[in-house]
DNA sequence: GCCTGACTTTGCAACGATGCAACCCGCAGG
DNA sequence: CCTGCGGGTTGCATCGTTGCAAAGTCAGGC
């Protein structure tokens, strides 16, 4: 079995409570002690037991980071870059996936928020709003990322999406586009993220003048697949818009794909503008314009967030809002 | 605070003991009693306190996957299986990151195999060869991902990356290509992925009878601009082989690109045929053919390993060989 | 009416660590 | 010589749960 403070003390001939307090730092030891203390540590090879300091302490130093899918890049680079600025601060981070399903999402929460021994949930949600989810969050202090759902008094951090569909919607503008058609998700209440980036495109398209209502693209999920196939239908309706702003960067990579596969020249006769910036839309052919998210900032405010809440439960909620760019490449350039 | 066994012991007029029972399902209870406690549970919402638990029972449902960063494509998906059939059998996962850095490979190694409450580990190690993790297992269970390094006592699970490199490099063989080049990696001993791969594409080209030690541009890593890189000085040495075998398909994506750039088309002037299948590359343009490792067979042999190590420590350890296919694209159709 | 055995329920100890408060000690000050 | 003080060390209780073994209850068999 593993080695215990109580091995430690027994080889070392103090009490157990002395082992501890060698193992924490504690200042009055005496040189001596600490000496025969750090011999009989090392000799043993003594690891601490992480779950019972727990116990003891009420804090695992663990936060649940669940998202929709940890395969889809956006999310990955998300991941990334918490896992990263969670390390540095010495917090570990388990991953769950919700599929974006609303029932797994809700699961999730109940038993995440009350039963499990993490500190924390940073939650990215595709299906819930934010009344679902202020009823559920349980002890554990919550932090929502990504589009901001209806007023609640949970924390959360995300751009601003509206303002970043707009700016996408005015370089297309800019860049001599009129007939500018949205593509991703539903629009809908249940959708945030779509409803935002389409708040954003209308009002893009009311201050060029261009008529706000028009052509929007719906798909059932943000994956490469469900542009093709929206695109390709497109098409073959003969419809042909002169820019595709599209509501992700793997929407985008699909819509590519298709427009590719139908000889349809891009940016000369259809422009392309994605979401999220993900490393792959560098490399496309064409390169990818796309709005940046500072994906690093939402990482480092969202667990700074946890942090503070976890040290102050009571404390006013916030809304975080990360900066985000829009990187002009090829596809639109 | 949280509620705890005592409490509902306390409303429901019973000992600690009972409630417990009831909680994990005990057989012998009156089922008076039960309803009484049953009730009491939900009155006051009771949450089993998992630390409590897993101090108890010496072991906590988690494993850890360490990979060299999550981000990365082939990672996310992989991470994505493992995650799905993990939870599927009721564990959870915890994610960390290696970078790919040999010195915090070492560091996670002996932090996590002996102090975490980690139950087990899945490694998926780029630079450690078997024989320094080997030395470095702990205590707990440690299942190594991807390529089989030196001869180890230690479980592993991956392809045969030998033969996949193999049928990789007939296949271009067979439609034609003799001035084939490998991209990626190092080829050397402390990059077991390219080791292994490189080994396959010199035995393909010699069963074809063409030079087995031609054409092989090594990259400090694995990521698109590498690739790109290489790409970019072959050209400008006036180097053109007929067909590229990239060693990972986010390689591939930057030598696409690059030729694009370049204005090299593919595939008639040259075929890329790249590895690990990653969602994005059937749809690039033109798409991509590829190894395809069974992902979902990995996670899975992985996680069983693990847990069959669990339930017996000191069995007998196994190579498990997973499927893969080799997908047939456009870029080298 | 007593014994056996199956069914219910329980108290105690333990998992490994840390908070608390007390203890012992030597020394300076009265 | 006694008191007070602060450094060094300790025992005990505790976090919330479950394993163990025994105690209590009750019906059925002899």
């Amino acid at each position: 079995m593993a080695v215990t403070l109580r091995d430690v003390a027994e080889k070392a001939g103090v009490s157990v409570r002395t082992v501890s307090n060698v193992v924490n730092g504690f200042q009055h030891i005496a040189p001596a002690t600490r000496a025969r203390v750090q011999a009989a540590l090392e000799e043993l090879n003594y690891r601490p037991n992480l779950v019972a300091r727990s116990l003891r302490q009420g804090r695992t130093g663990i936060i649940m980071l669940v998202l929709p899918e940890i395969n889809v890049s956006y999310f990955g680079e998300l991941a990334h870059e918490v896992v990263d600025y969670a390390t540095s601060v010495g917090i570990t981070v388990q991953i769950d996936e919700s599929g974006g399903d609303p029932k797994r999402e809700k699961e999730l929460l109940t038993s995440l928020a009350q039963a499990s021994w993490v500190d924390g949930v940073l939650f990215s949600s595709l299906g819930l709003r934010g009344v679902d989810l202020a009823g559920l969050a349980g002890s554990r202090p919550l932090v929502l990322l990504g589009e901001r759902t209806a007023r609640t008094s949970l924390d959360h951090v995300g751009i601003d999406n509206v303002e970043a569909s707009r700016q996408a919607v005015a370089h297309l503008v800019e860049r001599g586009r009129t007939r500018i058609a949205a593509l991703g998700g539903s629009g809908g209440a249940r959708d945030a993220t779509s409803k935002y980036r389409w708040k954003g495109f209308q009002q893009g398209m009311r201050a060029a003048g261009l008529d706000p209502d028009g052509l929007y693209l719906r798909t059932p999920d943000y994956r490469r697949g469900s542009a093709s196939a929206a695109v390709k239908e497109l098409l073959q309706w003969g419809e042909r818009p002169d820019a595709l702003f599209c509501f992700s960067d793997e929407l985008a990579a699909g819509a590519l794909r298709e427009l590719y596969e139908q000889g349809v020249r891009v940016p000369d006769e259809i422009a392309v503008v994605g979401f999220d910036d993900i490393e792959a839309s560098r490399y496309s052919t064409p390169a990818l314009s796309s709005i940046r998210p500072d994906k690093a900032g939402i990482a480092k405010t969202a667990v700074d967030a946890l942090l503070r809440r976890l040290d102050d439960p009571q404390g006013e909620t916030h809304d975080y809002e990360v900066p985000f760019e829009l990187i002009i490449r090829e596809s639109s350039g």
